[in-house]
DNA sequence: CTTGACAAGTGTACCGCGTACACCTAGCGT
DNA sequence: ACGCTAGGTGTACGCGGTACACTTGTCAAG
């Protein structure tokens, strides 16, 4: 019976265990389904179990934040700043792609864990490592933003069809006449979502190779601190410049 | 009696005011605090009542949303592209900063209603008329990405220093120890922190010039961008350069 | 003037959420 | 044998969005 207890109820379950879970439920069920309960109910324990372990939501997704960092490369060492910090940021990339709660849950958390400083501190040095002052190294942490991270609020993301359920169930012929509607009142983004269409598939948005677009604002941005940095750039030169 | 209920009950609350009153709120007590049950009672009536009006909180939000952008000043005629962005996308960050609420808004929804792809279709003709390529126009859009709305997910935000509370109630000289500590585990942040502090204030992320990396990390793109046009670039060119 | 349709507002209720608080219980060191 | 403690439980509260059935005020057609 002792072992039949122990067969159930395994390891008393600890912080580690909790996070995992979270993490894999998210991955599973998405961000906003993502609950106390629900993630209680998937270590077959009670929700107030888990408040042994984390102190609360917010405390629960700064864990998996985390160790979701914890699946980013760290830098390359003996590398020029530039492809370090590119391959860093696409690293950070991918591992947000594998965990897509993440995005959601970065922008939730405001407060700094020690986890994200250390993110923080690691990407910082790799710009002060490559010869860029604290100034200019201040402005482009800034500059990098979210990117960092390896996410950008995608504009066309998701299928988000104007009429998004419109799509699916739309009468069969009735989508050409949409489209023609479409042409007409948005003109401009017709144009540029089909300049750039390689598959035929319909309308807005689509094929559309995120991965290069990501690739394509991370280097505009990594090219122009470079640009300063050879200018020797400093933020109290441009401030001077500025009017 | 008839008068004193038209005096009580006035206009009988239509979609338009639920928007405003909504707006008014938002500014009031923050995104997170918005909820359709404390919008009806500040409007003097029943949650449900709201629901003729709207469809749901979604719908409101994005009306909300909507309201917002009709705030954004209108391209300026007459102007070379670079400029007409630049001003537009300042507006833009103007009536945000005037609406906390509106990035967390922003970001919580996803399809994309008929005021936000207005938005982005004068956003991409601003580039079109300037002589960009549908091409280069798709990207550009992708790459300002967030930034057209005129935030960027801000690393230093609010005063989140590590220990968030702490800093309130710190014992009066222990902050120094706290900092000595910060400076050993992260010099490189706290190099770049305090590279431009223009004030005395306390350690991390404090006499940060908000305005400044905005448009700093702005005209960076803007920049290249226009490099790009200058040079013809193309999306095809530009993979088979990669190679 | 009556009627009845319709739009606006109400009341009640349900479910899911995060979590406070009091309780139980197993295992351990004394 | 005893009581402490860590881990798990049960109950309950308040808040959120919103479904559904209802009343009521307004106004046009008969």
């Amino acid at each position: 019976m002792t072992q039949q207890l122990e067969a159930t109820r395994r390891t008393p379950l600890n912080r580690e265990r909790v996070l995992r879970a979270a993490v894999a439920l998210a991955d599973d069920v998405g961000f906003e389904s993502l609950s106390m309960r629900r993630l209680a109910e998937e270590l077959g324990v009670v929700p107030m179990a888990l408040y042994k372990h984390v102190a609360n939501k917010a405390e629960l997704l700064d864990g998996m934040v985390a160790s979701l960092i914890g699946e980013i490369d760290p830098p390359v060492p003996d590398a020029d700043w530039k492809s370090t910090v590119r391959l860093r940021v696409l690293s950070a990339r991918r591992a947000l792609q594998l965990h897509p709660w993440a995005r959601q849950a970065i922008e939730s958390r405001t407060t700094k864990t020690a986890a994200v400083l250390d993110y923080m501190e690691s990407f910082a040095g790799m710009f002060l490592a490559g010869g860029f002052s604290a100034d200019l190294t201040h402005h482009v942490m800034h500059a990098i933003g979210g990117r960092m991270w390896g996410f950008t609020q995608e504009l066309f993301d998701d299928q988000s069809r104007p009429t998004a359920e419109s799509t699916a169930e739309a009468p069969p012929e009735a989508q050409a006449a949409m489209m023609q509607q479409m042409a007409e009142r948005y003109p401009n983004i017709v144009a540029i979502a089909t300049a750039t269409a390689h598959d035929e598939s319909s309308v807005v948005g689509h094929g559309c190779d995120d991965q290069f677009e990501f690739e394509f604002a991370l280097d505009l941005l990594l090219d122009g601190f470079e640009r300063l940095h050879e200018q020797g750039w400093s933020s109290q030169q441009a401030k001077l410049d500025r009017r």
